[in-house]
DNA sequence: TTTATATATGATAAAAATTTCATATAACGA
DNA sequence: TCGTTATATGAAATTTTTATCATATATAAA
């Protein structure tokens, strides 16, 4: 069995469900804006907003046939550690060279 | 090409790498106390000490015919801040569903 | 100067993650 | 209630990541 810094992981640094809650810092938003705004599929979307609800890293409300996603506060505060610490290395991240070159990328 | 958060993850999120920073929290290791006390391949501890070097998220020095390694700050910062996270939101984790149930996991 | 220890490198094999596809459900408006 | 929009689900296909293997280098001790 998995343990928890295994899941967190699996959860947070995934490419698509970082990119949502990069996204979702300090603003609310729905699916269908989120899938405009990001450029995925449609089912990809929803199987990782999903997986960020079940890890309770956002909440979601109904709203007419709409659904609005919001980021918690600590959360959205790691997602910022987080965004400074790839700022503050990102030349050497570039010049690694172990890391893989190819991949569809964050935003 | 891959941007630098795409890269950062990479480098940070890989269960054995981070496994490595976890450990060398607070204290400098050789390579051959962190093969022991993780009891992963030499060749995979090498590859992923090589990668963390490039990074420049750990730093080296040689000691007669052993290689110490160090943690630098920041990323001693970010460790704490994830395991933190990792722990207050453990319950949440395990209950997810979406994530993959195994792996070889992180210590 | 040979042997042993400590660590590094690169290619391929194996395992795991992500995407796609086909389809389902839920809410609203005509 | 029928069509349309918005979102969700599960399984299979594809792609990517991680582990293994064979071997290399570097330092020190005998």
């Amino acid at each position: 069995m998995k343990n928890a810094t295994d899941l967190f992981f699996d959860a947070f640094a995934n490419k698509n469900r970082f990119n949502i809650l990069m996204q979702l810092r300090n603003k609310e938003m729905c699916a269908g804006d989120l899938q405009k705004t990001l450029g995925v599929e449609q089912t990809n979307l929803s199987h990782d907003l999903k997986c960020l609800l079940n890890c309770k890293f956002i909440s979601v409300r109904k709203e007419g046939r709409k659904r609005v996603y919001k980021i918690n506060n600590e959360t959205n505060e790691l997602v910022d550690e987080v965004a400074k610490h790839v700022k503050n290395y990102e030349t050497y991240l570039k010049k690694c060279g172990i890391l893989k070159e190819e991949k569809n990328g964050r935003i």
